[in-house]
DNA sequence: TACTGATCGTCAGCATACTGATCAATATCA
DNA sequence: TGATATTGATCAGTATGCTGACGATCAGTA
């Protein structure tokens, strides 16, 4: 009989767990309310100024339907702006201010320290090969959810 | 400025997205439909007759407020029951039904067959590296979450 | 035994994720 | 051009996960 110890699937779930917990946190910790998809959201929009709402979702591989709740919140926290895009009328461009670029650059070590913390039973080697696995099977899942990672078409 | 694909908490989250799409998938080609979390429910009631919501949640690191959900949709559908426990009249225990029986035994192929194609990318020793790794991490990591794996106490 | 603290299950509330549907708008192509 | 297909955003509904609170019960102790 297959222990949950030897379900890849079972691991999975116990290692997300763990990753939010500590992400959550950490950023607590130094002051600020923002979870791990909100602060992914955030910086991907930073990165991309202006994108609509189905390449964000693609850029980090987040279900649209999802995105909606997740920008709503950013917004709500005065993070990010909705706007209607200019060249397409179903479209909302998003854009970061000022308020989510000072959030963004106050909360990194925050985020760097919860990255460390999740790998500290883990040589510095391994934390390696344990991402670069996780990669690579990723890469190799990515059309198999709903949500795949896509690139930005320009 | 840091990728999310050097964050192993994405990594994280986009492997598990992965997973669980997987599992429904390969369940619901079998004609089955059961959810990750109620699988494992469902096998370790199976496992641990007679026993209680909170050892439950501990044995497969789930929040007690998430198992009750969890477990009524189990009875709901036929596949376990839950009946005071003449001990302590404040827990409930659980069994699994003759129903949950069929159903864990038929759809077993279907659990294995996704934790192969959840790993497809990979080698069969990078697999079973992979699986080291998050084992080690989560054992490290075990006491963060709300939810912390625990054995059962007797 | 009476008090105190811990524990079991549940609840309300919030934040991801997903399915499937819908509306509005754009793209495609016969 | 006109019919058709596709796309962007949202919605309702369902299922995890979590925080914090609660009532009922139990356990340990003064």
């Amino acid at each position: 009989m297959k222990d949950n110890n030897d379900m890849p699937g079972h691991l999975a779930r116990r290692f997300q767990q763990i990753a939010v917990a500590v992400f959550l946190a950490e950023v607590e910790d130094a002051g600020f309310d923002l979870t791990p998809v909100q602060y992914a959201a955030l910086a991907t929009i930073k990165a991309n100024p202006g994108l609509d709402q189905v390449t964000l979702a693609g850029l980090i591989a987040y279900d649209r339907t999802t995105i909606t709740g997740v920008i709503d919140r950013l917004v709500q926290k005065g993070l990010a702006e909705r706007r209607p895009s200019s060249r397409d009328r179903r479209a909302r461009e998003l854009e970061i201010t000022d308020e989510g670029r000072r959030t963004l650059r106050k909360i990194t070590p925050a985020v760097e320290s919860a990255q460390r913390i999740m790998l500290r039973g883990l040589s510095a080697k391994e934390g390696e090969e344990l991402m670069r696995l996780l990669r690579k099977a990723i890469a190799a899942g990515n059309e198999l959810s709903r949500a795949p990672l896509r690139d930005a078409q320009l």
